[in-house]
DNA sequence: TATGAATGAGCATTCATTCAT
DNA sequence: AATGAATGAATGCTCATTCAT
């Protein structure tokens, strides 16, 4: 009886296990010739699984805000105000535990600038789409509890941008900006608006 | 005697010639040979003028920034309330007129995100610093003006970044974002809270 | 299955194949793009087998080396007296059949002055070394059959390295140096002192 | 009245301006770009002294080699037996004074071997041969004053190369080889045989 | 299915030399 | 006589991808 492999734990297992190779060097320099000695695998092989390089980070950055929507999700529900849950959401932006995320987050947001194709567009979008779509039932609860204004949901965007915009930010200068009190104090003020 | 060279202004020749390149194919495939070609000089000649590639890249953004900051400056002045000052400041995220600028932009934060060294950071902090520097006057008027309550000043570096994320957003996903509406009705919203 | 190759049988036909470019043109003109083609090779080739240029030629002057080698330890069984053994040791310097060799060599040896490596340092350290052990064995035999005088190991350095300078000095000018007379004729000397 | 600079000086403060560029970087990484600065002149103006770079190697080894020639010679007058005269005259190959002579003689060695051209064998010859002359000359007067055999003219040139060759070796291995030690027993060990 | 040997296009950078001024 | 701007050939090395086995 031929050995079945399950192909899309193979994939899952290959991409996972060059993720510190992506955390430690970056995305530049991972290779492929490094990353099929990190899996242990050759590197034809990679090819039977990914059609190219790219897809292997897709994949890597696919499983991390997975399990992380997941955490993240699970956490939400033990927290009772919208505004905590709002803030627990922006956590991802400063928080220890998700710096792995963030790094890996920062590589592909990098390769989605630099040379965009038609696949990561739509990856990103759909990875947005899907965080978005919680943040959004969040406040819609807050305003189905009474919490919030209706009016609130139209600044809903911009809540969930300001983090991606200080990330940036503070990635791409030396300048000692203070993501975590500064994305606390613009949401105790934005919330001062939303708030009935 | 030799010729004389007004050495700063070839390098900015150099460096606007090859813009167009930048912007029609990024960053990532602008090759010096290309480069060379497309500004009519040899490929030693570039590094007559510049020290690497990097430079270059430094050069052609810091032109375009500061073409672009002397004109904002300059239509700032006619304009009357800090509101339009904010939104005419935030222009920049849509505007058709800096799209040419946003793209160099864009290509340079990639570049920064993926393999930043410590000039592009310091580069870009700087760069970062002298817009922020108009941007906090601005409020500052606005308070002294009795426009704008005190406590403004706080929101600034959170309005500063929500342009930034957004665009970044933008760039990255197909999602229609309609960066000019949002933009907007956030600025709208964020002076509810901070006018007088 | 893929293909399975004897590495380090075709590191040696890599190097090898090459030969005759270095000793037609020098070790400076050797280019890696020549070389592959030569070898008939692709340029990517080369670096699978080889860490970077210099390797090779460490290859090619060590399989020379070893060939030598052990065709002098073979030469040297068949021969009696302590001096044959040495004049056939110094036959180096100066044989036809050995000139490709001291052509490899000194162009091994101008790479060496000009600049040194510590691993090219450490691999001239071990082949010496393996070349001077010979010697000095050969020594040590003509004093236990009593040949020598028990002094004579003093002066096994000297011999060692005049053979090395009278090189370095006819390939260094035009001089009709005779190195086959002079290097014999120092040696006669030399025994003079040496023989008990 | 035009100044009138004398060409033969200038070429000489040009080729000893830079020369502290060979013994700091070798030969190898002398630019002429880095030649010219240092000698507070034009790269062209280089040119107007110098052929090519070559030639500048050659001023710079020929300016030193007068000097230390002459140095030598001088020297070798207050001295008595052909023994020290000897000595004296190998001590260049290990003495404290003669080192960047010796460092500029070994790039000029790595040179010469590497890619020889006719003019560099011919000045490397008439070079070797001048101080040979002194060498020759001093065994001579040895002979004359009954110090030494007729015979030992015959060993001359192999004393000369030793040196040489020890050079060589200790230069190109990181064999601690002392050569001020070796050197002198060898040249002890001759006189054994050269003596009266 | 798995492999890893082979590849060659591609690239940044250097530098001796020329020559117009 | 002096200069320095301009050059382009030359080069070592990387790496995603292919494909024969």
């Amino acid at each position: 009886m031929a050995i079945i492999v399950d192909k899309e734990q193979k994939r899952r297992d290959i991409a996972l296990s060059c993720k510190s190779l992506v955390l430690a060097n970056g995305i530049n320099s991972l290779s492929v010739a490094a990353l099929a000695k990190e899996a242990g695998i050759g590197k034809g092989t990679v090819y039977e699984y990914f059609k190219n390089k790219e897809e292997i980070l897709f994949e890597i950055v696919n499983i991390m805000m997975q399990e992380h929507s997941s955490k993240l999700l699970g956490e939400l529900e033990s927290l009772g105000s919208t505004k905590e849950k709002i803030k627990k959401f922006s956590e991802f932006f400063y928080s220890e535990q998700d710096k792995e995320l963030r790094s890996m987050y920062k590589a592909f947001t990098a390769l989605s600038l630099g040379s965009p194709t038609q696949e990561m567009l739509a990856f990103q979008t759909t990875s947005m789409q899907n965080y978005y779509d919680v943040f959004e039932s969040i406040l819609k609860i807050g305003i189905e509890k009474g919490e919030l204004r209706d009016s609130s949901l139209s600044l809903a965007k911009g809540i969930f941008v300001v983090g991606k915009g200080m990330y940036v930010v503070s990635e791409t200068t030396t300048s000692i900006i203070d993501i975590e009190l500064e994305l606390n104090q613009f949401i105790d003020a934005l919330f001062e608006l939303m708030e009935v």
